[in-house]
Formats: C-alpha cells, sequence, structure tokens
DNA sequence: GCCAACGTTGGC
DNA sequence: GCCAACGTTGGC
C-alpha cells in the first residue's frame, strides 16, 4: 500500500494539441469557469490516456497547431477525469461515430481548466532546438493530440517560458 | 497550398 | 492477417 504522501506528490503531466481557429486558449478562457470538455478525440491512444491515465489535479500544456509558429501557450488542469465522448452520439454534429453509443462508448474525454498563459509561448521551433527536449513525444511522434510529457520536459519549458511553477 | 507521416479501412 | 488505398494531421 503506498503511503498517503506519496499518493499526493504523484501528478502527471500532458499536452493538449488544439487548432486555435477551432478551440483557443482565449476561447477556454471565456468558457463558464473557464472549463471545458476535451471532446472529439478520434484516436485511440490519445484516448487511452485520458480514459485511464489522467487524473484530477494533472496539468497539461496547451498547445496551438497548424499555426505559422506552432507553440505551447498555457497550462490547463484536469478537473474531471474520462468520461464519454457526447459528441459521438450525435448524428448532425462532426465528431458523430456510428460505432459508439451511449450503451457502449467508444470515445472518451476529460475536462480541463485554465490555469494561466505562459509568460512567453514557448514554440516548436524553439523545443526542437534543445538536446534536452528531444525525447519529447510531440517532436517524435507529431501527430498525437493528446500525449504525454515527462516532469523533467515540463520543468525544462517552464523555465525557457519564464513562468513560475504551479501549485 | 503542398506533402510527408501515419492511422484507418477494406479487399483479398 | 497483409497491405494498398485513402483520409487526416500538421509542419513548413
Amino acid at each position: 500500500m503506498k503511503s498517503k504522501e506519496v499518493e499526493m506528490s504523484t501528478r502527471n503531466y500532458w499536452l493538449f494539441k488544439t487548432e486555435p481557429s477551432a478551440f483557443s486558449l482565449e476561447d477556454l478562457k471565456g468558457r463558464p469557469d473557464a472549463t471545458e470538455h476535451w471532446d472529439g478525440v478520434r484516436n485511440f491512444q490519445a484516448r487511452n490516456f485520458m480514459r485511464h491515465e489522467m487524473k484530477v489535479g494533472d496539468l497539461g500544456f496547451f498547445y496551438h497547431s497548424n499555426i505559422a509558429e506552432p507553440a505551447i501557450v498555457g497550462i490547463v488542469e484536469v478537473v474531471r477525469e474520462g468520461y464519454p465522448d457526447f459528441t459521438a452520439f450525435d448524428p448532425q454534429g462532426k465528431y458523430f461515430d456510428p460505432k459508439s453509443n451511449p450503451e457502449k462508448p467508444l470515445w472518451y474525454m476529460v475536462d480541463v481548466r485554465f490555469v494561466r498563459e505562459l509568460a512567453r509561448p514557448v514554440t516548436l521551433a524553439e523545443l526542437k532546438g534543445m538536446a534536452e527536449l528531444n525525447g519529447m513525444v510531440l517532436l517524435s511522434r507529431g501527430r498525437l493530440s493528446v500525449q504525454p510529457v515527462r516532469e523533467e520536459e515540463w520543468k525544462i519549458i517552464l523555465g525557457l517560458s519564464g513562468t513560475a511553477e504551479v501549485g
């Protein structure tokens, strides 16, 4: 049995990718409670992270993709653990998937809340330029839209951005 | 806008 | 179960 201290010190770090034209950090800030469900993920590996591995209190980088300067721009916190992505159930919705239904959901999501903007964005080009970061999933598995970040990577990037530690 | 990488689908 | 075709992602 793990001690309480060990459990409490355990926190995982993640990276959530989004095209700002579809959903940006500003959009997240504007949501009620600055919270939104991370719906529409239709990749099994990304789903599995959200379904089984993310815990309330985990932190994630908020990454803007598919723009001139892709970059990490903010920090979010997981505030609700994996639950069925109901956007898969709506035949009219763009995330509809007939293979998923409320009785047997195929896709899952978490809720994330805005924590803060980075003091300055850290661009993909910068990340690529740092030898200590060349193990990042972002660099080797560029298309994975929800992915783990190692604690060392988390700290290096926060340092780079001039942003204070969270929590 | 192009195209490489890669995940998914479907024929066999 | 293989693999070609296809669609999507995302950097450039």
